[in-house]
DNA sequence: CGGGATCCACATAGATACTG
DNA sequence: CAGTATCTATGTGGATCCCG
């Protein structure tokens, strides 16, 4: 999956097909800003300027463009509500928490090899 | 942990300097090219020239950029052959096995959830 | 073979301004 | 408040050349 290969001609076109386009999934969504508001969602229903605010350091325009793009994918839903000043909610669908269970794996892992960073850190720099 | 923000100026500035630092590691690791090579060397050691071919569509620079970032942090050891001509290998560390785990997780997720997101797209470019 | 260095096209992201 | 549009600069990545 993802990483594997399809070598013969024989092979299954569909299975192919099905690989290239894991292959884009993979890109679309191993980026920082997604996962990052991904996790950020992990917590329950957040509005815009709520993810503005929470993953730290995205430009507006970045924001609008990483969550068209995850709506896209199905990872999120969102919510207009026709009010003035407008509100729109932002939130996890089911393929999203999954996701979001794995990207919280990430962050535990920065967490637990945190010392380890450090250290090959300071013995590259040499 | 990477997402969570430190708020008052009471709070400890080496949990600070800790955050940041994880915020930096993520965005390090969170990257397309940098996971796939990760999940290519979960299977064993590879050579630069084998991992070139594993990682399809990775170019020359940025498979050497990203081996670089991934062994000064300390996810990966280079071993360098001093024969002619040169042989190089390259394994993960246990923090980059540890890694490679939470990284096999999404490649599952985007196997289960291959059909969800497709129609998801199909449902969106109306 | 592995990899550094250079050049350059192109995409990406920031800033700014404008709309419903 | 949320979002789109435009302009621009900067940086990212590909191609190419050379070196041990």
């Amino acid at each position: 999956m993802v990483t594997k290969q399809f070598s013969g001609p024989a092979e299954d076109a569909d299975l192919r097909r099905a690989d290239s386009l894991g292959r884009e999934i993979f890109s679309d969504v191993a980026n920082k800003w997604a996962l990052l508001i991904i996790e950020a969602l992990g917590e329950g229903t957040l509005r815009f300027s709520e993810l503005r605010s929470r993953v730290e350091g995205i430009s507006h325009k970045m924001l609008t463009q990483n969550l068209r793009m995850l709506e896209r994918n199905g990872l999120l839903e969102r919510t207009v509500y026709p009010t003035v000043p407008p509100r729109v909610d932002y939130t996890l669908t089911d393929a999203g928490h999954a996701l979001q269970a794995t990207v919280d794996g990430m962050c535990e892992w920065t967490y637990r090899y945190f010392h380890h960073i450090e250290s090959a850190r300071r013995r590259f720099e040499t």
